[in-house]
DNA sequence: TATTAATAGTCCATAATATGGACTTTTTTA
DNA sequence: TAAAAAAGTCCATATTATGGACTATTAATA
């Protein structure tokens, strides 16, 4: 995971971004300076030294409890990008395929906090086709089979924050509750796959696999719809391969970005 | 603008986050070495050196003509974060407020690389109701009053590279084209504000102002729509001030999270 | 396409900066 | 309230970044 990489003559650059990733990883809690200290390979004074520096130039922020989260630069930053729109683009291709090898209804999902949004959806050829999820719009980690793939990605104790922060939207979704997604994320992360019935439109589901960026967590997923009838459990097991090698096609599209 | 921060002891992260912002303000084209040279307090080989260091880690992409980019670190770190999100629920009361003192609708927009995004809407307690932009829609920047007031906020080369991006998606709004929007940005940038009629809704009139961020470019956009006959030159000097303090307000927000 | 100008990339002795041991202060836990 | 843990600070030293001067590459011009 630690690259190597690291410039020569810049070593302070690679410590300080390295933080950042690092502090990635506690998205929700936030991380203690103890927490970053004893995950990297970095000394305390130094890594308090750079996370101000990095707090005074607002990549990072610090909480009333001095724990460090990603600050308002890194959201600003990725606003002047236009990488999102980007991303739909240039995975609709990858969509494409899968929708037609398949017959079924292909979506990526795309997550932002502790929700996934609908970036982009392609219809396959056959006769039933189900786009339950519409483009642009977005729901708590764990409610589509996107969500619960990107959810299912996450450690144990993340999962357990980001479903602490959703309980209260999860009752809009047909009833959700907190241990019925737990249960799923075990299953999920049981079978390496998300597969899970949609609360909105009965008789729906789903299935997808997470994409897993350069930092180690779940940035995306990908996913199949179509009826209940259909998606049988022997059939999942034929789709899931497609469904990894388009997982694996828009991560590498990812990075080239 | 060059805030002269610098945490004692870290000069370099203090240089190479300068350089991430200074990058971002070529959004588009990409920034060649020599521009940020010229442009920033920083020798030429240290500049490369930093930038390398910066391509290694993620956070900065070369192109193939050695121009510089954001990297595709900075959009998966934003994923994780979850801004894009809270933002919206953050900027939620000042919304209610313009709508409440004016009677009008009132939008928050974000910018999204060429586009603008209506991340929130509010209504006013007026009898006439205008909520043309559904919440989550996306448009290339120009063509709403939200994207027009971005837009305007972008210098004139900026601008141009946008307008040029756009340009075969403009049709599909209006018959819009690239003279004509260039005729707004600059009426745009000579009044103020940016005031125009909605292509999909004929008989509504949107205003709007940007919010600028740390950066130094617009990030966001604050406007208000009703009925032409309600939207005159005399009203709309009366609800800019009103406007603007709904911008200030968000810029603090934004700040603060 | 040849020539020139401009930009990008590299090297290394020196100057400047980051480092970490040891410390104090603050916060959390028992 | 006491004890433990974490956060924050200081400074002499070792490590790292710096910028002048260079070469290589790319773009502009004739």
């Amino acid at each position: 995971m630690e690259k190597t990489a690291s410039v020569s003559g810049a070593q302070t650059i690679h410590k300080a971004i390295s933080l950042l990733k690092f502090i990635a990883r506690f998205s929700g809690e936030g991380a203690r300076l103890i927490d970053l200290v004893r995950g990297m390979e970095i000394g305390q004074p130094t890594a308090h030294r750079l996370l101000q520096a990095l707090v005074a130039e607002g990549l990072v922020k610090q909480d009333t409890s001095h724990r460090y989260h990603l600050g308002s630069l890194v959201f600003e930053l990725s606003l002047t990008s236009g990488h999102h729109f980007n991303l739909a683009d240039i995975c609709t291709p990858v969509l494409k395929k899968l929708a037609d090898e398949t017959g079924d209804t292909s979506f990526l999902f795309l997550r932002s906090g502790d929700d996934a949004i609908c970036l982009a959806r392609e219809q396959g050829p056959y006769h039933i086709q189900t786009p339950v999820v519409p483009v642009g719009s977005r729901q708590p980690l764990g409610v589509s089979a996107g969500g619960l793939a990107i959810l299912s990605a996450l450690s144990e104790q993340e999962a357990a924050a980001v479903l602490k922060a959703i309980t209260p939207r999860l009752v809009m979704f047909g009833n959700l509750t907190t241990d019925r997604v737990w249960e799923y994320y075990l299953k999920s992360n049981a079978v390496g796959y998300a597969a899970i019935s949609n609360r909105a439109a009965p008789g729906v589901k789903g299935v997808g696999v997470p994409i897993i960026g350069e930092i180690g967590t779940p940035i995306a997923a990908v996913t199949l719809a179509t009826t209940i009838s259909r998606m049988t459990e022997e059939r999942i097991q034929e789709i899931i391969p497609a469904l990894n090698e388009a997982a694996e096609q828009i991560d590498v599209l990812l990075r080239q970005f």
